[in-house]
DNA sequence: ATGGCTTGTGTGACAAGA
């Protein structure tokens, strides 16, 4: 089972590169983070002609997530937990059924959380604490999990190209980091480093400042898995090379293989 | 980078992103 994460920046301006790489990469199932869209308004015709069914948990204008996938899910729940307040569409889950096991997999967007310190990057980190509650409540129920999307984490120093740049940004601070380490310490498995180790493996690249061609990047898309769901892994791989396309998001696709 | 680009909104510039 070949499940991506995809950050696309706004259904409508990746209409082509999105349906390009699903008919490339032909994943059987993807979370997106940051659709732009409401409900009403995403493409679902497009997806559908291919082969997926699509579940959104979309807003006007920002955020917004969504999951395509060839299996029917089951049990399909929008919203993170823990603050009936919070109005901004960052969270899906739902149950894939394979052929041996089910997984529950969750899609997220985490708050970008800049300027720090300040509203927003008190926003982060307390979203993170109800992601690491999240987290605790799907352990207790011990079924396989993975949370997977843009956490806006760089989770260490060689997950950037230029770390000394990230130091004061909410993306790399030490609270961010400790509510990251937090999460691992719970028993949850981070899949590309369960693979790969070492620099330069980036799946941002910012539009600015020639950032692509300097290959001047973080890695900040994720899947974070529990232990059932981390003896299920085959591989794990980044999809650098959608980044040089048409059009591109700047972020790219980040997927696992899963034997259930 | 005091943001060099790209989004959405909406038809003006601005807010937000990372």
């Amino acid at each position: 089972m070949k499940i991506a994460t995809f950050n696309i920046n706004g259904i409508k301006a990746r209409i082509d590169a999105l349906p390009a790489w699903l008919d490339a990469a032909s994943p059987d199932v993807v979370m997106l983070q940051e659709i732009k869209s409401v409900d009403e308004a995403f493409p679902a015709e497009v997806f559908e002609q291919r082969g997926y069914n699509v579940y959104t948990h979309g807003q006007k204008s920002f955020n917004g997530v969504a999951v395509l996938s060839k299996h029917p899910l089951e049990d399909v729940t929008r919203g993170l937990p823990g603050d009936d307040s919070d109005e901004q569409a960052r969270w899906i889950e739902a149950t894939v059924i394979g052929e041996k096991d089910a997984v529950r997999i969750c899609g997220l967007y985490l708050p970008n959380g800049n300027p720090a310190p300040g509203p927003k990057f008190d926003y982060k980190l307390a979203w993170m604490a109800r992601l690491e509650d999240r987290a605790r409540a799907l352990l207790a129920e011990e079924i396989p999990f993975l949370m997977a999307g843009d956490y806006n984490i760089i989770p260490q120093a060689e997950d950037a190209a230029k770390p000394e740049s990230w130091r004061e940004d909410a993306l790399f601070r030490p609270e961010s980091r400790a509510a990251w380490r937090r999460l691992l310490n719970l028993g949850l498995t981070e899949a590309f480093r369960a693979r790969t180790a070492g620099p330069g493996h980036y799946s941002f690249w910012d539009y600015q400042a020639g950032a692509w061609n300097r290959n001047n990047g973080i890695r900040i898309d994720h899947f974070l898995l529990s232990p059932a769901c981390a003896d299920m892994l085959r591989d794990c791989q980044i999809d650098k090379d959608v980044r040089a396309g048409e059009k591109p998001s700047d972020h790219v696709p980040v997927w696992v293989d899963l034997d259930f």
